[in-house]
DNA sequence: CCAAAAGTGTTCGAACTACACCCATGT
DNA sequence: ACATGGGTGTAGTTCGAACACTTTTGG
């Protein structure tokens, strides 16, 4: 029995939300889900949960997390704490929002309908409950930040994907449009990627080359003292 | 009374810390203090305090913060929430850290003696209680990603300032050093300051220029599409 | 054969870096 | 008079932006 140490404070419900993001079709996604739980059951919202006991933040938005996706060890980061009195409509309860990017072809849709999930484009995000939509909105922001000195975006494709492709996410990203010619050259010059032999011929006659982000040739990056921007 | 939704879950304590950044001949400084209370009484911590129930976790900050300064209206960032199930030795609390940065000139001798506070320069932090070394670490972080793309060091300094000064400000927080004539050929392109008649003779014979921060200068260059980078 | 996407280099201007000397003044 | 920090301009280089045509191939 620990002691009692701060027996005249008050406590209160700590949950973590998801903000679980894909790429599909040029556009940015994010999984939302039918609210299975009074207040406010059957509306749209973020994925969450309540935080155990035994479990620290990180470790309960890891939960949540696998818990929707079925999947260990995705790329996640902490977004922020959202505590305004009345945020939540039952009762007072203080949340902590995570960020998650993943390959959105890792999910079948059985899994989705399983929990009553849908992906919904980020500009086509409905109301959601409380303050989910800031939430995202707040998360877009890191991501821009994050994603242009960081390589998280692969995060967000499949483990081969074309240069086409890759740009695209990365418009979708900065709400941009980018130069094909830069884009590339850019590219080129980090060396962090391998060019495979094979071709993805979904998406034009021709086909685009695959290519595989290759963490040995990033570290090195790294080491010369570069960084990473595109 | 509100309908008790969410019987089945556990609460907690929840807390603040701040991390009070100031500036002074040539260093960041870190506001620490003595803690008043068990478990760990009297060892170096940053100043925090509970969340109360009828208050927004951005409501605790500012009041704390007040607390401390007797000042309202502080700059004022959320840097993240930590919640390791063991970070606090007492009982299991989540904290969220809250950065400031503070003219430490407001400060008088009395105010920090009152509440048994001292500034610290960064590079000589002692251990603190439970995480806050991490805190401060992941402040030094997000301050540099901060200043580097909006004009938040001018709240480190007083109202009026040199430019000599204003360059071992970013020298500082960026933990470099910068070429005096390229930084002011920067600050001039960008026309954000204003110019003062009145010299600072405190540091050398010949005296420096006082300049001030210009709001509407600076809403202005936002205005033309810029933005800042230093 | 044609539509549709993939791939490829060069030029120009802007922005950053490096760099050295004179100025003002208190002691 | 001199030591100390304040103030100023230019040249070279690098980096990012703009830009158009050829290639491949399924239909």
């Amino acid at each position: 029995m620990t002691a009692a140490f701060y027996q005249n404070e008050v406590k209160f419900f700590v949950s973590v939300d998801c903000i679980i993001l894909g790429f599909n079709q040029d556009e940015l996604n994010v999984l939302l889900y039918k609210r299975k739980f009074e207040p406010l059951q059957g509306k749209w919202s973020l994925m969450g949960g309540f935080i155990k006991s035994g479990e620290s933040i990180d470790e309960a938005a890891s939960r949540v997390l696998i818990e929707c996706t079925g999947i260990d060890d995705l790329f996640m980061e902490q977004v922020g704490a959202y505590g305004d009195v009345t945020r939540d409509l039952g009762e007072r309860v203080i949340s902590i929002a995570y960020y998650s990017l993943v390959n959105m072809n890792n999910f079948s849709e059985e899994a989705l309908k399983e929990h009553d999930a849908v992906w919904t484009k980020i500009s086509e995000v409905p109301d959601l409950i409380f303050d989910h939509n800031k939430m995202i909105e707040d998360t877009m922001i890191r991501l821009q930040r994050k994603a242009a000195t960081r390589p998280v975006g692969f995060n967000l494709l499949p483990e081969k994907f074309t240069l086409p492709q890759l740009q695209k996410l990365y418009e979708a990203i900065y709400h941009t449009q980018l130069d094909k010619r830069n884009f590339r050259k850019k590219l080129n010059s980090m060396d962090i990627l391998e060019k495979l032999d094979e071709k993805d011929k979904k998406s034009s006659k021709r086909g685009a080359f695959y290519y595989r982000f290759n963490k040995a040739k990033y570290d090195n990056f790294l080491e010369q003292g570069f960084y990473f921007s595109l």
